[in-house]
DNA sequence: ACCGGATCCGGG
DNA sequence: CCCGGATCCGGT
């Protein structure tokens, strides 16, 4: 027979025999795998075993009623937007130091007329600009003090910290779970009308 | 037999045999009318002849690869707010009548200080406010002159209107359509940052 | 692996 | 009949 296996049918209706709730089920959840993946799930409550993809790739097929997907693409771009505000936002009101260019100029090692305490701090920063961290307040001090006094050198270590940040909880999300800071409204309709003038 | 049918398996995925495209087809499509009721369509198993829904129904069974439901509910709160907004304008640009006042006072029966015409014209109103009509300038004289002078009779009859409003056309609606007046605005989503501060 | 967007369950 | 919202196809 085929070689991709035999759990023929299921579909989140199907309609023969393994329908699953012939009379009296409620309804057929995908496990949190395959609604990360959006694929078809087989996975079948009267039975312990794992579904398909679990099963594959060896991973605990778990259900969880309320999952809801978290969409990589979209996460990626809203963290990205978020810290490029964040940071701009901080050394504004910190006064005008820009660290967005202090990172890029520092990052770049043919630069040598920093401070050792810049240069440990930078070399072990990420390198993709969506992964710009923050820093404390006694740590943004210390780069702007070195920054106009490149020859001295600090004892207390700096570390970027990629902080997180939590809001109350807002309205609902669409459908998809953007995660990382729930601030959204929630679809502004305005299906007609409104607009009228 | 089971009494629903024998129209078993199908679903918008299938896998054994009449799974359908088991290497070439393309996709599945539901007819118009069962995707207008989010039901479920067997029109690729019962192709040249209408799907069972359309068959039952009687109706033609056609398929409209970019058909978009039309959500009644949503269309008639819009039409709602639409009207409720253009009357509103109306009636303010044309001296400070308003309408939905007057309407609500003129419609009660107990009220007798209306004039016969008013009369005539309100008891002729659909009573849902979903229904507000509209009316020509030429009634609209003829009411405001009827309101300060509650003994004059015109001759003119007086009907509502209920006119249609169209537009250009915007961007794309979701899914769902709500048609009625595409002015929409896509759905802002703001996912995060946006807000920060 | 992800996901846009189509299908369609289950409930009012 | 309607539709919220869950499933999952098919394409990248
Ligand atoms: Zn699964
Ligand atoms: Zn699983
Ligand atoms: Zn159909
Ligand atoms: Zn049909």
């Amino acid at each position: 027979m085929s070689p991709v296996s035999n759990e023929s049918m299921s579909n989140h209706n199907s309609s023969s025999e393994l329908n699953g709730m012939k009379s009296g089920r409620k309804r057929k959840y995908a496990c949190v795998e395959c609604r990360q993946q959006k694929s078809k799930c087989n996975y079948d409550e009267t039975n312990p075993d794992p579904c398909s993809r679990c099963a594959k790739k060896g991973i605990h097929c778990v259900i969880k009623k309320d999952f809801r997907r978290l969409s990589k693409r979209a996460r990626a771009e809203a963290i990205e937007r978020q810290v490029s505000h964040l940071t701009s936002h901080l050394f504004h009101e910190r006064g005008g130091v820009n660290l967005n260019e202090l990172y890029d100029t520092y990052r770049n090692p043919a630069n040598n007329s920093m401070s050792p305490t810049h240069l440990n701090l930078l070399n072990n920063l990420p390198i993709s600009k969506f992964d710009h961290p923050l820093f404390s307040r006694e740590q943004l001090d210390i780069l702007k003090l070195e920054a106009s006094n490149p020859n001295s050198t600090s004892t207390t270590p700096i570390t970027p910290q990629f902080n997180e940040i939590q809001s109350p909880r807002t309205s609902r999300l669409p459908s998809e779970k953007l995660e990382c800071t729930p601030k959204t409204l929630g679809d502004v309709h305005m299906t007609s009308a409104e607009i009228s003038d």
